[in-house]
DNA sequence: GTCGTCTTGACTAATGTTGACTAATATTAT
DNA sequence: ATAATATTAGTCAACATTAGTCAAGACGAC
């Protein structure tokens, strides 16, 4: 808490933003230069923080006038949303974009904070450890599309 | 008293926080700097003396900005249980009888039947599924066992 | 001396920061 | 219209900053 990096300070200006806005459209520069890094960290924020996992869509506009719009996408008016998680699982993937899928059925409302918690132990770094990472990537995934699709008959 | 080691120091140290507060954030290489050891001794206390068994749970972060954090968590009052369906579990198991300790827990009202349904998704055959039999069975033990840990404490 | 615990450090992994270069778009000059 | 220039954002790789793992050796109780 004392010591939070640029990057979650930026995080965290943004997402206040969106707490109360559908939608928050930058000038890269200029939130650059309002928290004193360089303009590539924006991206690297976005790329790191604002994903589809997340439930974020990014637009943005180069050259005079350009911008970068971060929309967060309501996820329950989507009928596909399971299928959407799915295919952003896909064959293998990381502890932290597995976190954010799982965020996402939470805030979603598709699972309470118990069976959130339940599926994080299951697909927790511990769990799917097989001696090759890129096989423990497969494994996550895998049991995350096992629940996903469970989830899909219950509701 | 005077024949403490350094890990058990610092194990008092971090414990004595503990004791006014419900957790205890620390960068690694300044607690080891402050007693006078290697970083990686900061890990060898934690993993022996803080484990959720002595209730507590440990998060970090790498990089920039990093930290680890200890937090105590709430008990609950069937760790007998856990305890035994943990060697139960062992190292590896068959899907027949991963069902079964989960047919247990539900039994004993640890959870509910949509949390048993999520987690028999967790440990399906096609979701644990590695390659090799032997290995299927290790990870589906890790799977259990890591949910299990988590239904030892409330959060 | 043996066994279990503790200590250490080399190596690894994850995450964050920076800047040079590239690409897209808009504006201005001809 | 077209070309040149200005104004934005994007990519990528190097470097920085943290924590994690593991195995060898030291230490201590018996």
């Amino acid at each position: 808490m004392e010591n939070q990096n640029i990057s979650d300070i930026i995080e965290s200006y943004l997402k206040q933003i969106l707490a109360e806005s559908q939608q928050v459209e930058i000038r890269r520069a200029e939130i650059a230069d309002q928290f004193n890094v360089v303009p590539s960290q924006i991206n690297y924020v976005i790329k790191t923080r604002f994903t589809i996992q997340d439930g974020y869509v990014v637009q943005s506009k180069r050259g005079g006038g350009g911008y970068i719009r971060i929309e967060k996408v309501k996820l329950l008016d989507n009928l596909d949303f399971i299928d959407s998680l799915v295919s952003a699982v896909g064959d293998h993937i990381t502890r932290h974009d597995g976190l954010a899928v799982v965020r996402s059925l939470f805030e979603a409302g598709a699972i309470n904070r118990r069976e959130t918690n339940i599926i994080l132990a299951a697909i927790d770094k511990d769990a799917v450890s097989t001696g090759d990472r890129e096989l423990d990537q497969r494994v996550r995934a895998q049991i995350l599309i096992s629940i996903l699709n469970h989830l899909r008959y219950e509701s």
